[in-house]
DNA sequence: GTTATGTGATTGAATGACCAACCAAGATTG
DNA sequence: CAATCTTGGTTGGTCATTCAATCACATAAC
């Protein structure tokens, strides 16, 4: 059956690329790893960008945090983060990994900014609702969530960099600066 | 002269990398934009990788921004981040590349660990300067250093992925929060 | 002052391996 | 029988690293 290859030969690419990195792993490592034949992976993506973008949909798909909303929801939002950082580093791992093949590879690039974007938004939303909440000023919404969606992706890449880094101490600092900012109707210089 | 070709090559590697990416940069090529012969990149450096390495380190030192110390010195170093951002996006490019690329190499890996714990260590000195002028607890001086520098760090990856990221903005906030969160004697969550 | 000798710098070709993408032909399915 | 799926070999190119040979130049010997 045809999506059944293509789903092995997309799980097998994310065990690969997650664990060995993807200037290390060939089309041929992959195909191997799904059990089937090299070219099969050339029928079903057109590329080995688009493969790659293709697992990298699948595990954000996956790994969605937000399982709440308002200061409710973004407290949440941490702790879930918490949680994926120890139970997932292989996608972590891919994410970094291909934010940095991204900068020179158009078609990856294209990718995880969209990924980036969407990512930020859903942080702004979050952002906004926590302000109104608090019935203070939403302008500084997204500049909020542009720092803590900053603030994610930096702990991710730490941890994932240093296996000693400890990332839940790091996520509860971000947390507590980020909601004592929205606390203070603040006249910042 | 030695040193001179040496230099010429560091010069050329950094130009190619951050230009072409690590994996689209041959020794080769790093040799021709060196104006030197393939064979004297390995007479000078053990490996690919050690190059790459001995780049990093060159840029890191030309790109220091911890200019003055406590509460001030923090603030300066923000608007040093920021001037940064704007003027070498070539070296950030590097650096965000070298991450993702060390998360599965050995060499590199090793490098760009160290790199990161040394830069967190400056954020630290710095928060704690901050927390001892505001007479406050210094203990969490290693968590808020730990979700600053990631904030640091993700600003980074988000303006180089997607060059419409308002980095400004990002950083101001990033920093009222950091600073706001020193502030406030929290009993948090 | 001129010939030997040593040393590090430099060269470019050779090595051995690898890769993404392509393709022609076989298998399976509806 | 077509359309879709699958195979594995081929193509045309890449790469990091090694290496024997050459070079510039200094020190020392005669």
């Amino acid at each position: 059956m045809s999506s059944d290859t293509r789903e092995k030969i997309l799980q097998a690419a994310f065990a690969a690329l997650s664990r060995d990195g993807y200037e290390n792993v060939s089309i041929k490592d992959i195909a191997e790893e799904a059990g089937v034949a090299q070219g099969l992976v050339h029928y079903h993506f057109k590329s080995k960008q688009q493969l790659v973008l293709a697992v990298l949909f699948e595990v954000c798909k996956k790994m969605d945090v937000y399982t709440a909303e308002g200061t409710e929801g973004a407290m949440a939002a941490f702790e879930n983060f918490k949680v994926l950082l120890r139970t997932r580093p292989d996608a972590h791992t891919l994410y970094i990994q291909l934010i940095g093949v991204g900068l020179h590879d158009k078609e990856i690039g294209a990718g995880i900014r969209e990924n980036i974007r969407t990512e930020r938004a859903h942080v702004e939303d979050l952002a906004r609702q926590v302000l109104a909440e608090r019935e203070a000023d939403p302008t500084p919404a997204r500049a909020i969530a542009s720092a803590v969606w900053a603030g994610v992706l930096g702990i991710m890449v730490q941890k994932m960099v240093d296996p000693e880094f400890d990332a839940d101490e790091a996520v509860d600092a971000l947390a507590a600066m980020s909601l004592s900012a929205v606390s203070s109707t603040n006249s910042g210089a």
